[in-house]
DNA sequence: AAGGGACGCGCG
DNA sequence: AAAGCGCGCGTCCCTT
């Protein structure tokens, strides 16, 4: 282990087993705020919550690297380093090497070096780089300690609860391989009103052959399409759909291999996608569907605190273009009935749709009709929009608000733009070149948006995570939280512009304001004095279903 | 038998 | 209704 200063100077250097690692860092965390910089949190961070340690601040070297590899003027060789510092990472060296886990192309013993090495290459990078990086770099490695602890502390999830609505939509519990009653009954009637005594209903390609038989005009077995259609079967396969995807994803068998001691564990992965929004992986946990929430439950003595923020891409977008218009709409009330009262258009729905419309690059429809009057009346927030969609179409970068950059255009695109250009091309090149040029326009458009709605809900998070550790401990314990959390509020889930906090019940109030007080300070921090608010739609429950 | 693409659908 | 963005995951179905 490497103890460096403030400045980033080495002050002294020490061998530490694993075994004394822990109790290491929990007495360094109690006598002095410290940041540790390691390789990768969610390999390194795991086994020090196990043993009962949490770490206030931290530097992910590799959530870093990969958004320090954006900026422009970047190291050419960054590149290929890429594979060591942002890549899937190496498993941790068995061997006393301490704080720094990374197995080095030079082998384990240069390990330090390298790690020292990359952090003096960030530490450099940062300092030329501007303010809001800096906060970016902070809430990223918070998210990264976040990700571990939630996937420690877990969802508390009521097995019972789960089964209850499986019972009800499907029926008891099939024996392996058969279908769920209700399930099997709604295959039968299919194949009766389709006149498909064979059918599977399961297979796209059999079921779109047996309604073209019927002479029903769809081109594909999608939900959307069917409901268009007038045929006996149409309610019937709607209602097979339904449950057949709430058997497959998230029946006995989800239960049974997710849900354990009463939590539901994913894994986090922070920034997970281009954008920087998180993913998961294991258990589908960013899609858990509505009907479920009811199984999401806190322990007894325990509440569950759940925000999220209403109509959170358009106020980060009205923020990030400094459109007053469009914040003065917002302000205070329902952000689409404000452009309604702005007269850009004449119903909620209209500017709903007008909005996603232009965050999402919508030409054609409803959305494109009504976008030309948007544009008119917000015209810095539809600029703001419509210039990164022109810059994507250039085969230029976007960035978000703090700098997060979008990836560059790979060499087929390039070369499909090039090749249109030439003064051979045939039509069909061209028309190719200009659809994915249209189709990247779309991406860079939404980045910009997508992302910095990201940074706005990461800085908030990491707020609010500092504020909870911060609260005293309860006395009544949640056992299965784990030792760390057993006896603190904490962030138990999140999704996008959703958490939620499971705490103890004593501390509901403590922790609501502390939501609200997060939100608030993420957006200053975001917009400094800006006005724009992001209001919470935040409510205490015993269960995370809508009420 | 395993792998991968397409499809469909859940979430924001 | 879907459309216009970003995902994960289960199933089918074809290739190797």
């Amino acid at each position: 282990m490497v103890d460096l200063d403030a400045d980033g100077r080495e002050l002294s250097r020490s061998v530490v087993a694993p075994e004394e690692f822990p109790a290491h860092v929990s007495e360094r965390e109690r006598s002095a705020p410290t940041r540790w910089v390691w390789h990768d949190s969610s390999r390194r961070y795991p086994a020090l919550l196990a043993a009962g340690v949490r770490v206030a601040r931290c530097h992910d070297l590799r959530l870093v690297h990969r958004i320090l590899l954006g900026l422009e003027g970047t190291d050419p060789t960054a590149r290929q380093r890429d594979d060591v510092w942002a890549g899937e990472g190496v498993p941790a060296p068995d061997a006393g090497q301490a704080l720094f886990d990374l197995v080095a192309p030079t082998g384990p013993t240069a390990a330090i070096e390298e790690t020292l090495a990359e952090f003096a290459r960030q530490r450099d990078a940062l300092g030329r780089a501007r303010a809001g990086l800096h906060l970016l770099v902070a809430a990223e490695s918070a998210g990264a300690l976040l990700a571990v602890e939630m996937h420690t502390a877990g969802l508390p999830w009521d097995a019972r609860a789960h089964e209850a609505v499986l019972d009800a939509e499907l029926g008891s519990r099939p024996t392996v391989g058969a279908r769920p009653a209700r399930l099997e009954a709604l295959a039968r009637r299919l194949r009766e009103e389709l006149d498909d005594p064979g059918l599977n209903p399961d297979s796209p390609t059999k079921l779109l052959r047996a309604l073209h038989r019927q002479g029903l005009p769809v081109e594909s077995t999608g939900r959307g399409e069917l409901a268009a259609v007038d045929h006996p079967a149409v309610a019937t396969l709607l209602e097979y759909k339904r449950l057949a995807r709430l058997w497959t994803a998230n029946g006995w068998a989800w239960l049974d291999e997710w849900v354990a001691g009463g939590r539901f564990r994913p894994v986090y992965i922070p920034a997970g996608v281009v954008t920087g929004r998180w993913a998961s992986a294991g258990g589908g946990a960013l899609q858990i569907p509505r009907g479920l929430r009811v199984a999401v439950r806190a322990d007894p003595g325990w509440r569950l605190v759940v925000a999220d923020v209403a109509q959170l891409e358009p106020r980060v977008l009205c923020a990030m273009a400094q459109d007053t218009a469009l914040a003065e709409a917002a302000r205070g009330r329902d952000l689409y009935e404000g452009i309604v009262a702005d007269g850009a258009v004449t119903s909620r729905e209209d500017a709903k749709l007008a909005l996603l419309g232009a965050m999402y690059g919508a030409t054609t429809g409803e959305s494109g009709r009504l976008m030309p009057r948007l544009r008119l009346t917000y015209p810095r927030a539809m600029g703001l929009v419509d210039a990164a969609a022109r810059r994507g179409e250039d085969g230029e970068a976007v960035s978000t608000l703090l700098g997060r950059t979008s990836p560059v255009p790979d060499g087929t695109w390039l070369r499909t733009q090039a090749r249109a250009t030439e003064a051979d091309a045939a039509a069909s090149e061209i028309a190719r070149a200009r659809r994915e040029a249209r189709d990247r326009g779309r991406f860079t458009r939404n980045f910009v948006v997508q992302g910095t709605a990201a940074e706005w809900a990461l800085t908030w998070l990491a707020d609010l995570r500092g504020r909870l550790a911060r609260m005293p401990a309860a006395r009544v314990d949640a056992t299965r939280s784990g030792p760390v959390f057993s006896r603190h509020a904490h962030i138990a889930f999140f999704l996008h512009d959703e958490v939620i906090v499971h705490c103890p019940e004593e501390h509901v109030g403590e922790v609501s304001a502390a939501v609200r007080a997060a939100a608030d300070a993420a957006g200053r921090l975001l917009f400094g004095d800006f006005p724009v608010d992001f209001p919470l739609d935040a409510r205490v429950a015993d269960s995370a279903a809508k009420a």
